[in-house]
DNA sequence: CCTACCGATCGGTAGG
DNA sequence: CCTACCGATCGGTAGG
């Protein structure tokens, strides 16, 4: 059980540094939360894959569940700004959705190991946390239902519930991060087309 | 190892007794894994609530595991069934997804625990078992897909890639499990019927 | 179906 | 960022 010596010390500057080993932090544990899941994943298995002991991620961190809150935290930040800037852009309520779940699925796709993590792990923080990240999750849902509302009454949109709809038409783009395959033959770019293509039109011709 | 099994036990006065016990087993440990997850649930919170002790569960399971193979295996069954029953049924292929979707939605959010733990934690089972859920799962995803297929074929269906389109109605769909009000203002039946409509005839009137 | 208990894991800390 | 270690939890078993 010989521990790797860690390449120590980059000739770099200290705040530099903390901030890469912070980032490595996380980005290893993202993949090992996502390949194994958060409860299944020991500290010890992420120090192990970065080489060194479980003591240095508290050097960074003050609790695993800071690990995962760091990652949950990102995900939430980066939608909720995305879909605001183009729900306040230019276009019909139905053009501004349509622009939304393309670029909804697309962000997902690109970064799927955070995007699953946050999927599937989010409701292992503390109830606290939890209930902040669903607050703000309202939030980017609420742009979106109002959206919908708005595109209802001038009879642009089909007509039904609001929130059922809002909420089918996320799912459907959520959901991809279930099914994708980034070595399959379809690009991220070509499948949010699709998505969004289906959900715009309906299955029927 | 030398005990008596179950069935033995359930030929006796009380009848069904020891059935009893093993679907009390799984309805506690399902609505505890749902609210906590797998793997914060112990099994003392599931003897607990049961009002006996640990070592009775493992009277009718061999393991922790046994228990959520139980209610994982039970919902992929009762899916791949519905599933097969519309599919070989009447009516077009554009028809018979509509009816698929309807009853899909329908069954997931009539028994949302044991759906929720499907979804949520089927990934924490063996590596062989999760592999034989995969399998089993993608003989009902392939039964949408060719319906779709044939949908295609015939000019009845929007022309975009069958696979894509199949997981995108069925996420859609499944979806449903994460935010679904059973105390909310609409009916299963109301929810089910308006997501099928959506994805028909999408967003756009 | 119970009491009693074991072995292993693991998050977290002391102290350097 | 390391070595050494603790306290608690927990799945599972022995033996009745």
């Amino acid at each position: 059980m010989a521990r790797a010596t860690p390449e120590k010390r980059r000739s770099r500057t200290r705040g530099q540094a903390g901030n890469d080993r912070r980032t490595q932090i996380i980005k290893v544990a993202t993949a090992l939360f996502r390949e194994k899941g958060y409860h299944v994943t020991s500290l010890d298995d992420i120090a192990d894959r970065i080489g060194f002991t479980k003591p240095a991620i508290y050097y960074y961190f003050k609790s695993k569940e800071d690990v995962l809150f760091a990652i949950v935290n990102s995900i939430v930040d980066e939608a909720l700004e995305r879909f605001r800037a183009i729900a306040d852009g230019p276009g019909s309520a139905g053009e501004r959705i349509h622009a939304l779940l393309v670029e909804h699925t697309r962000t997902i796709l690109r970064n799927l190991d955070a995007n699953t993590v946050f999927y599937n792990e989010r409701g292992l923080l503390s109830p606290k946390r939890e209930k902040e990240m669903r607050q703000r999750e309202r939030e980017y849902t609420e742009v979106m239902r109002s959206l919908y509302a708005e595109g209802v009454a001038s009879g642009e949109l089909l007509d039904i519930d609001p929130s059922v709809a809002t909420a089918t038409l996320l799912g459907a783009s959520i959901w991809s991060y279930r099914w994708f395959d980034p070595k399959g033959r379809l690009s991220v770019d070509e499948v949010a087309e699709q998505i969004a293509k289906l959900l715009l039109n309906g299955y029927r011709r």
